[in-house]
DNA sequence: GTTTCGTATCGATTGAGATCGATATGTTGC
DNA sequence: GCAACATATCGATCTCAATCGATACGAAAC
């Protein structure tokens, strides 16, 4: 299994797919990328955590939010986490999570800018 | 197993995780979109499909540039069109494949459009 | 120190998916 | 029709990940 768990190298993979091809490492790394956010259980933590008036999210009160056993929360955390999408914080004995949205830009820019797509699309820019 | 057929739907997650929390079906949907990225091998198609001169790509060739068996790539191509990512012409025998670029749109879409990003990180827009 | 409470880790189960050899399907040319 | 070739499907294997009960860890309060 491939672990990411230096935000900076997680959150920049300086690669596009529609600029050069792809090579089999800048593929590993980005999927990884992916990867942490294709499932439906984490999205809905990424979300709730993303749309709080605070920007900020206790993890007590995720486990209710989403339906799912606290272990089962826990779990998805960490690999959001490690994954650099989000960040964890200890106040006391909660842990609240916060968006790092540098992350998401980042992998939106992996899956092409809209220049890039502009282009492709052959819409003048 | 949670099955896209129509490209407009599977390309349209009119949703985005940074505005209103996802509810569960979204969620699905565009874990679905995002898993049909997640994969390494996946990638690399996407990115020689779409960085070719001619915009297109015949499966012909596939195997041997990401050095995987036939099936295999084949297995690839189906979950990238089914997903809308992608779109397949036959021609004679060849199949050939071409990007989707509205799909990894709104996918990116999905993810934040700039506007929200700058609004989270507290940059003036 | 002990209790209480929040969170992470462990262990086991279950299901999903990546891979590829063998084979079927479909198209072209003869 | 048949032969040759390109692609998809089938079937089996193997690895990985989602889930959760039980439990360990850690911080706060008493």
């Amino acid at each position: 299994m491939f672990l990411v768990t230096d935000p900076d190298i997680a959150c920049t993979p300086d690669c596009c797919v529609l600029d050069t091809p792809l090579d089999d490492d800048g593929a590993v790394v980005l999927a990884a990328q992916l990867k942490a956010l294709a499932d439906p259980t984490r999205l809905r933590l990424l979300s709730l955590i993303a749309t709080s008036p605070t920007g900020d999210m206790c993890a007590c009160n995720l486990p209710s939010a989403v339906d799912k056993a606290q272990p089962t929360v826990s779990h998805h955390l960490s690999q959001l986490v490690q994954a650099g999408v989000i960040t964890r914080e200890q106040r006391g004995k909660w842990a609240w999570f916060r968006l790092n949205p540098g992350c998401l830009a980042a992998i939106r820019a992996a899956l092409g800018e809209e220049a890039t797509t502009a282009r492709l699309e052959g819409t003048p820019t």
